[in-house]
Formats: C-alpha cells, sequence, structure tokens
DNA sequence: ATGAAAGCGCTAACAA
DNA sequence: TTGTTAGCGCTTTCAT
C-alpha cells in the first residue's frame, strides 16, 4: 500500500505538498499539482484512515447503538442510518444491546471517543446514571429517564391518540393495547395517547385492558392476544405498541378463528415492510424513518463541529396508513 | 482522556511497563504492576484503538457487504456477525450495495487494508474482474464466476431438492418454482435442485413453471404468482428461492382466495421469522445462520493470521422447516 | 508555495 | 524486569 511518502518520492516533491493535493488545500504551483496527481495515481494512492483520524483526533466512525439487528424496524433504521451518515463520511458502527440493561452497559462502556465521533443511542432499559458518554450523542424514541441529551423522534402521545381515534371512528368500543412496559418512555407515551383517545370519546378505560409487553417480538404480541381472548369479555380492537406485537396478536386470532377485522381490529406502530403483506395487512402507526435517520445524523455532525450548542428536540412526522386488519380491502 | 504516557507518570513507571499490563505481557514485578493497575483505573485509561491499530499494522474492523439491511435475512445474518466478530475482537463495518453492480463496486473500491483487515461478501451482481480485494475475504452463498476466493455456505441443490421432494411426497404434481434469475449463483442452484427433484419422481419439467424475478423481495413474489395463476392450468404447489417471494405468493393466493395449502402449497428459503408467524406460517429451508456467520469470521480470522493458507470451503448444515403452508396445521 | 520536522498514542526492538 | 526510543502514516505548525 503506498504511503504519502511513496507519492512525495515518486513526484520528487515533499509529503505536505501531496498532502496539500489529497487535501484539496491551498495554492500547489500547477506543475507540482499535475506530478502529484500522476503519482497518486500511478500509485494507486488511497489515504490510510487510521493514520489521518489519530492525527486529526477524530475515528471517522459513529456508533449505532439498538437492541437488534432482527427486529425489522431497527434493521430498516440502520440501513437508513448507514446511507444517511455517508454524507458526512462516517462509518457507522452498529453495536447490539438485546434490550438488556447489561447489554446497553456494556455498548455504552464501548464509546471511547478513540472508537467514535459520535453515537446514536435507541436504549431500552438505560437509567440515568449510565449516561456518562464520552462523545456526543443523540437518542432516538423517547427519555425513559430525564437525562440531558439530544434526542428525535415522533410525538409518540398524537400518533397512539390517532391510532385509537381511527379505531374508535370504526365504531369499536372496547379497544385494547398491548406493550405496556415499566420502564419505556415510548410506552408511557402510547399508553398515554391511547387514554386520552379513549377519553375524548368517553369511552371507558380499564386496565384490564391494557396488557404489559417485557419485549416487543411477534411472540409477545401472541401470549398477549390469547390473555385477552381468554376474558369473558374479549375486545373487539386492539392497538399494539408494535407491528410485530400486532403481528403476534393477529397469528393468535387466526388460530381462534377469529376475523381480522371483522371480529377484532388491529393496529400496529412501526409500518414494518412485513405488515404490507401479511394477510390481513395491517393498519399501522407510520414514522419517517428515513427522515429520523437523517436528522440524528445531521444532529450529530452539528453537534460535533460545535460541541457547545443547546441540545436540540427534533420531532419527525408520521402517518397512519390503514389496511385490511381495520377496514376490510 | 488519559493516554499511556499519563498513566506511567502516574505510576511512576515507563510508558513500556504499562503497556506490558494493559496488553498481559511477560513479567511485570507485582509492586509494579499493582501501582501500574491503581493509575490504570484512576485514570479510567482506555486504549486509543485507532493508535494501537495502526502500529500494529491493522485495523480492527472487519466488512460486512450485503444488499439491504431490510432484507430479513442479511439484518439476522448482520447480527450473527457482530456477535460472531466481538470474539475476534473485531467491530463490522456494513456496507449496503442495493444489490447493484455500481453499488458493489463502490462497497469494494472503499475496501482498503487501512480501513478492514477482511471482507464478507454477499455479492449478487459482482462479475469476476471485480475481485481485486486487497484484503482477505470470504463469499456467503455461491460464487456467481469462477474467482479464487473462499466461501462459507449450504449446499443448496441439496436444500432445494429436499424443499422440492417435500412437495412431491404431499402429492403435487405441478410444482412451480419462483426466483430465476440470470446471474446469481444461488438461483441456478436452487433450480437445479428442483429440476433434480422433479426429475427422481418422474414428473415433468416446464420451464412455463419457472419464473423468474429481478429482485427477491415480497413485491417480486407477488407479482411472479399473479403470472402462474393466470395460467390455464395454475400449479398446485410452489418453491421459492427465498422467504420473502413466498410471503408475497401467498399474499397474492389470499387475494385470489385461494386456500394454503389446500389449493397451493408453499415453501420458502431462509426461514425468517417472520415466517413463523405469518398465516398460514410457511414451510422454509432453514440455513443455520449462526454456523454461517461464526463460519466466516473465524475463516477470516485464520486467514488474517496466515494469509497463505489454502481456500476454503465450507459447508454449513440446514434443516426443512414443515409448517402450515405446506401441511395444515 | 513548499519543505522539514514534530507529534497524534501506541507497540516492540533494543538496551540496560 | 524495565526504560528508551523509533516509527506506524498522517496533518500541521514553522520556516523558508
Amino acid at each position: 500500500m503506498a504511503t504519502l511518502k511513496d507519492v512525495a518520492r515518486l513526484a520528487g516533491v515533499s509529503v505536505k505538498t501531496v498532502s496539500n493535493v489529497v487535501n484539496g488545500y491551498s495554492f500547489v504551483k500547477p506543475d507540482n499539482r499535475r506530478r502529484v496527481e500522476e503519482a497518486l495515481e500511478a500509485t494507486g494512492y488511497r489515504p490510510n484512515l487510521g493514520a489521518r483520524n489519530l492525527r486529526r483526533g477524530r475515528t471517522g466512525f459513529i456508533a449505532l447503538v439498538l437492541p437488534e439487528l432482527s427486529i425489522p424496524y431497527f434493521a430498516e433504521l440502520a440501513g437508513l442510518v448507514i446511507t444517511a451518515a455517508q454524507e458526512h463520511e462516517w462509518n457507522v458502527l452498529i453495536e447490539q444491546t438485546f434490550g438488556t440493561l447489561a447489554g446497553e452497559r456494556a455498548a455504552l462502556a464501548s464509546l471511547g471517543p478513540h472508537l467514535v465521533d459520535a453515537a446514536i443511542l435507541s436504549p431500552e432499559a438505560l437509567l440515568v446514571d449510565d449516561f456518562q458518554l464520552s462523545v456526543p450523542a443523540v437518542l432516538l424514541g423517547e427519555h425513559a429517564v430525564d437525562v440531558p441529551i439530544s434526542r428525535v423522534g415522533i410525538d409518540n402521545v398524537a400518533a397512539a391518540r390517532t391510532a385509537v381515534r381511527h379505531l374508535i371512528s370504526l365504531g369499536r368500543t372496547r379497544i385494547a393495547a398491548i406493550g405496556a412496559h415499566p420502564h419505556r418512555g415510548t410506552a408511557a407515551l402510547r399508553l398515554e395517547g391511547y387514554r386520552t383517545a379513549l377519553a375524548e370519546a368517553s369511552l371507558p378505560f380499564s386496565g384490564d385492558l391494557v396488557v404489559p409487553a417485557l419485549n416487543y417480538h411477534r411472540a409477545d404480541g401472541a401470549a398477549a392476544m390469547r390473555s385477552l381472548l381468554d376474558m369473558p369479555t374479549p375486545p373487539d380492537a386492539v392497538f399494539c405498541f408494535n407491528d410485530l406485537l400486532a403481528i403476534g396478536a393477529m397469528r393468535t386470532a387466526a388460530e381462534r378463528s377469529l376475523r381480522v377485522p371483522g371480529d377484532l381490529a388491529v393496529v400496529g406502530f412501526d409500518n414494518n415492510e412485513e405488515s404490507v403483506y401479511s394477510s390481513p395487512s395491517l393498519t399501522s402507526v407510520a414514522p419517517d424513518k428515513g427522515a429520523i435517520a437523517r436528522a440524528a445524523v445531521d444532529l450529530l455532525h452539528r453537534r460535533v463541529e460545535s460541541p457547545d450548542d443547546a441540545l436540540e428536540d427534533v420531532e419527525t412526522p408520521f402517518s397512519l396508513l390503514v389496511r385490511e386488519s381495520t377496514v376490510a380491502g
């Protein structure tokens, strides 16, 4: 692998001149420039990012800390973050936490400034005292605790409210919610939106219809739905806090020979690709994942450039995509 | 951020001694060791990986080049590769190619030895002359062209044959295949397995029943299935070259009010999580993704240690998971 | 406009 | 056993 020095020797100039050409700096005598460019070409020179970053005091990487790539929402998001990061010449380092406190602590601990320039965090279990980050960071989703860190996300209360109002507009009156969680910020807000929508329609709130989920996988949704269907008076609609829960819930409904949406209307959250092709297809709250990814990366870039700027809280848009699980096709 | 020198000064020893302690080298006088460890603790020292790797001539990263993270198979695989890489103290850099030749070329071009120590490639469009890699690499899947590079994958012919034999054992006689592709190695092999199974059962092979798919997304499967159902004599079973195609095909079947598996049996390939919860759940060929990820990373590690070893071709196991799309639950 | 040289933080060859 | 030091490849003063 050719180094700057090799190129300099070949071109008969100093490394400084070559460096100037490579980085597009200042004025270089046309003649020298030409010679350098030829040498660059001849050697196939490619800068050693490690060395450059060591010198510049940056790493060229940002971390993306998320629960699991096998969760479609995070996989899609990760792809978008990678694309967005390329525009700032950042490479993305993905760390999986598997949604555990230990996993999140381990990920954060490995995030020294020598490894990454900044970090995008999607924590599920993190406590406030863990946020001793040494690099600029942005939170995706919600603050589970009150911590001084920028955030990018949607208005979860409004989104949940929109979803539940849709169910109410369909004439449903026993509307369940799946996904309550002891310490996830998003869960609390979506529950709040659910309650708000019910109250606005003067529908009673019943704790029985709110089913917790310790994880947000398909299996959890299936289990939650079973418990709902075992009730003396099962719900006629269910709002799930993510699409995976909804897919699981629909699976249970199918196993019990319930018609969706006839007997049970189902709304999810996240708008996974998968939900477009399920049978029935799933009505879902669709955050603009591209906007989230871009906003997070841009925010981080701003912060790395000027670390003393005020914290930001970026709200990205969402929409409700109505499909067969609430309105028969 | 504390450096080795800071620690050395605090402990009253030389950097060498600190380095020895940090790296677990040779013998260090117990007294010094204690002092160093205290200083390490006090300063919260964390090695600068960039500097270490610059010195060691390695980067601490491997690249994972794949089409798209939004494809569940690759998302799951990526998660497993990240986990496997951790055991060798490697971080994983994910590059998306979006399945295009340009994307794959761009990804490969960015893979200098200064960026990554090795690369895992999952190409779809790559031509032979593009394989001018400067780092050890391993191919996931199949050689589309005859190129000297190690490979990890399953026996695609045998896997496809197993899938189709299963359909035949169910008494199906008009078995279609979705996913033929002009230059994907896996497609060719799965098609071969399909033909072999038909031949073994003395079933006629009909080109009409083989539908190409330019991409392997759900939409492509849905479209392919529509074309099959528009035939005068539609198939009674279909073998899809991946689960997404199968999910799309089942969606089309549902839209046409066909019963699966009654009117149409469906088999997929990859065993996505999604396929366990679809209605009906999907019978699928299940590669051992964990084994693939581990084998690829281990192979790369071996190769980085001893670059002159012979190329390897690692075959990982697979199984057929029978679910409702072929055998009613 | 360009060259010489220091130094980013680390490891390892060489000395002691 | 430990210290001194060169140098990985690069950027960037400071001279010139």
